[in-house]
DNA sequence: AGAGATTACGAGTGATTGCTCGCATTCGTC
DNA sequence: GACGAATGCGAGCAATCACTCGTAATCTCT
């Protein structure tokens, strides 16, 4: 997923290993066909042969470019974490003075929605609950970021708001947020940007309670 | 887990069986047990064994009562649909001219999350995604009831609004509803009641936004 | 072309786990 | 107390699955 160039690829991981172009291929082949797995079946229900099988692959290929089940989902995780960041950064950024907050979701929660359709195996190894091992080392700094970015993002926009409201309501948001997103991601395409308004309601509608009671 | 009589008790599944108290005392025992591995370790990780320990019960005796792992889930299941249908009921029966939304949703959310906070299970079974075989058979009926519900519900307090709109408001509340439950669950006992207001006030929120756009 | 490394294969292995079976114990009833 | 039925046990079976290994094909570089 990261593409390295030869010169200053030198991560203490795979530093001993020459990989070919092919590998490369191979890596992502894998990685996708895992994706589609863990979409289908969820993480427990997948099996490596069924995902080796999948990126037409022979078991043993699987297991020379990852240690076991958990290094593929950790490495699925790590690029969603990655997407996920790049698509929360514009939050980070806006202008209560010139941008409402209905306009900053509005913008923002499309891109989010599409990127979740497309990779629907990424609500699997986050929100779905049990996920095992490594894939946690990834989902819990995510969310700590994303927590820290909806607080200040309320922050912004009701200054005067205690902060213990401040940090529940953006638990509360987050929460809400992921239990919206798996609806989104299975309803008929046609239906999406119907849907995606009325996932922006739900946070606007609470967010102007907390504002002003 | 339903108290049946001598004289009525002929269901086609259990008719040749005749069982003594310790019989039903195990089973309950078995059932209890296996809430708390379930809510522990998800669905897939639990082992019967495992149930069976922690029911101070041997295996052979587990399979006694059930004839297989899917049955234990599906009992259990059963039970929570039962309970949750019961705490659903009063919405039901709200009449919008005496009793303001608000009202209604902050007498009847406090019990469903004390249900939820003794029966952590429930969620894992529920709303946690891939639990497979006849635990769908449950839960597809009840979330069609209590989305059923909620729609009615919208209905009364907003007989205006268009019938699309009943329909996806219903199922994004719904939705909010389960992704800010396993919040409180795990919450402290003392942040219970400000979570669940936080939780009233998400639900309202939208409902607010829904009526008068 | 040839050497050395990487890639690819797929049958096999060991560990886990859902579940069974034969037998011992306890209960309900007479 | 005695008989049949229900309960209880736990070692073990069979199937699944993550993972390995010996070997062969293919690539890179000289």
């Amino acid at each position: 997923m990261t593409a390295e160039t030869a010169e200053n690829a030198e991560t203490a991981a795979d530093r001993p290993r020459k990989r070919q172009a092919r590998g490369e291929r191979r890596i992502a082949q894998l990685l996708e066909a895992a994706g589609k797995v863990f979409a289908e079946s969820g993480y427990a229900a997948t099996t490596t042969n069924a995902i080796a099988a999948r990126a037409g692959v022979s078991p043993g290929s699987l297991y020379q470019y990852f240690p076991n089940k958990d290094a593929i989902a950790a490495a699925l995780a790590e690029f969603y974490a990655d997407s996920l960041d790049t698509l929360l950064a514009p939050f980070a950024v806006v202008d209560p003075a010139a941008v409402t907050l209905e306009e900053a979701l509005g913008s923002s929660l499309g891109p989010l929605v599409a990127f979740h359709r497309e990779n629907p195996a990424c609500l699997v190894l986050f929100v779905g609950g049990h996920t095992p091992g490594h894939v946690m080392d990834l989902q819990a700094p995510l969310m700590a970021r994303t927590h820290a970015r909806i607080q200040a993002l309320l922050a912004l926009y009701a200054p005067e708001l205690p902060p213990a409201r401040l940090e529940w309501g953006a638990a509360v948001t987050l929460a809400a947020y992921k239990g919206v997103l798996p609806l989104v991601v299975e309803a008929d395409e046609e239906q999406v940007p119907e849907l995606t308004r009325e996932l922006r309601d739900l946070l606007l509608g609470y967010f102007e309670r907390l504002l002003r009671p």
